[in-house]
DNA sequence: ACCGTGGTTAGCTTTC
DNA sequence: GAAAGCTAACCACGGT
């Protein structure tokens, strides 16, 4: 019980001097920004990479094709790669069981 | 009515002769794979973006950092963040609404 | 695995002897249809409601108002409130991370 | 051209002594205030529905039933209503078209 | 270990 | 036909 669960980390080795200029809002304070800012970028990345599929699927609807049933396609596609990978590691649990590995 | 509900482009200048070697599925079917392969691979940039997301969140947690704060104060920076733009846009369409623009 | 995925209640104490008149396509038709049919109701609800927004929304342009700015502004009213309720949840949020709850 | 799209009605019968005590932000701005009010009303509702239905779907979950498939099911029922009305308007206006009505 | 909840993402509808 | 807003499905997390 008590477990870790403040927003912040409670430091052991608390500044027993708050020398550090610019704190940004108390303890651990620039720790968690660190943090926040690098969910930031990554977020960021994400989103262009969102925006970059909608331009794939745009491209794909102007020269044509039908971006509802293209979708569908690529879910099924991935459907039929998890099934495999499933399966796959079901064999190597398999194999694992008996020794073979 | 009459809309293009083709999962592929139907082209004009068909091949009247089939000489690709490896044509996959016909019509446009090397074509659309482009496509397919191109959305799958950014599909996978962006699952290990989540990936990478759900590690900082693991790190911070492992240092301390409460989770499920850490993930409101994100929500509402960009909360600020989409706040700020769309204030923005509708002061633009104050604008543009009484001919200023 | 073994998960429920029965479109209807798998009932144990399932009719031995099925004497049940008018059963409404099988077990638990009749169930099913009066959850159907409340489901219905509230859906019909729903979109009245809808058109009376559009109503509301065509008479305010009937007397010069502009339809999508007031869109705007009603979104940005409504993010207000949002935000206002999850700064207070994140408060809450914080005070029980830091056992103060 | 020069069409009405201004935020607000532009009166003609402006006030010229602006006596209203209160006055929401100037012109129109209680007409506007008094749409924005009937509107979020509406919506209020609407999200009260909403809840209702979810509701709905899991007490129907909770005796059993799968609520993807009772959602399927619904669709598929409006569907048909709507197919039905679609071609109960056609008739009409096959009627109408001859004289009929 | 499973279920239920909440949040995020993708798809659909409607608007312009 | 494109863009936006809304709705429904998905997924990850915490609780029991």
């Amino acid at each position: 019980m008590t477990e870790n669960v403040a927003p912040f980390p409670v430091s052991d080795d608390q500044d027993t001097q708050d020398e550090q200029p610019k704190d940004t809002g108390g303890i651990g304070g620039q720790r968690l920004m660190s943090f926040i800012e690098r969910i930031e970028r990554l977020e960021e990345e994400k989103t262009a990479l969102m925006e970059d599929l909608k331009e794939v699927y745009a491209e794909a609807k102007g020269v044509g094709f039908d971006v509802k049933t293209m979708r569908k396609v690529v879910a099924l596609r991935k459907m039929d790669t998890e099934k495999r990978r499933e399966t796959e590691e079901l064999l190597d649990l398999y194999k694992s069981a008996i020794g073979m590995m």
